[in-house]
DNA sequence: TCTCGTTATGAAGTGATATTCATATCGTTC
DNA sequence: GAACGATATGAATATCACTTCATAACGAGA
């Protein structure tokens, strides 16, 4: 589990992160996208997901926001009042995305293993 | 190229990163890391090294020092004073460290073109 | 022994992001 | 038709990482 001093050799984990981004370098779908819609499908609201991911509301709403401008396609059906005050629908393209995306993931943790395994062999 | 309205469908490009971190998920050795060593071994100078990567000594310096902290080993052999002032000299277990954290990166990025692809297929 | 350039390190300043706050709109339901 | 709760959005505030600044230590060479 890894050394508490300062200076000892603790346990080192591989790390990695895959992201959609504009040619320029913004983030447009990453890790909170994906699990805010992974959320929204369920809760069927977005102020309900950024609640469950502990993000502010302010910065899921945005966030999405930017994302359907860049893609050019809506991720979310919104509705305004009524019942519960409204709710947000994921779409049949965001699903499609955050599907892609789920993949996508896999077959990165699927190489981490293998190439962490090969780091550290390296290293000896 | 891309469209350039702020509502049009614009090419996305997909993005990775590789690092190693503690268990609690603090960075120690990315891709700046990486690039910091690299120059070291070249410039033997740490000031020359964070000077060529345009991020403050101050910033190449501490990352590097946590690095170390962390790992348990020295990554550079530091002198101060003398003939030029100083230098530093990176050490055969950082060396290792950056041969192997390439091939690491050279296992991702052969693999993520195939990955995309396969992504966008998925989105169709 | 004085100088010079690099390493070393705390402290203060800055800028990008995210949170908080404040307010408006909307539409079912009671 | 008044109320409730989620969406919508600008503005102010807070956070956090990085840069800048300031200052010391060091040691070969002039």
């Amino acid at each position: 589990m890894g050394m508490n001093d300062k200076t000892g050799q603790h346990k080192v984990l591989l790390n990695y992160k895959v992201w959609l981004s504009s040619i320029t370098g913004n983030g447009i779908v990453g890790e909170t996208e994906y699990r805010l819609l992974k959320h929204i499908a369920n809760d069927k609201s977005l102020k309900a997901a950024s609640d469950d991911l502990g993000i502010s509301y302010r910065k899921a709403w945005g966030d999405l926001k930017k994302a359907e401008e860049f893609l050019g396609y809506q991720l979310l059906d919104r509705q305004r009042g009524g019942k519960n005050g409204g709710n947000s629908i994921v779409t049949d393209k965001a699903l499609k995305l955050i599907e892609a995306y789920e993949a996508l993931q896999q077959t990165f943790d699927d190489q981490v293993e293998a190439a962490f395994i090969e780091f550290k062999n390296k290293l000896k």
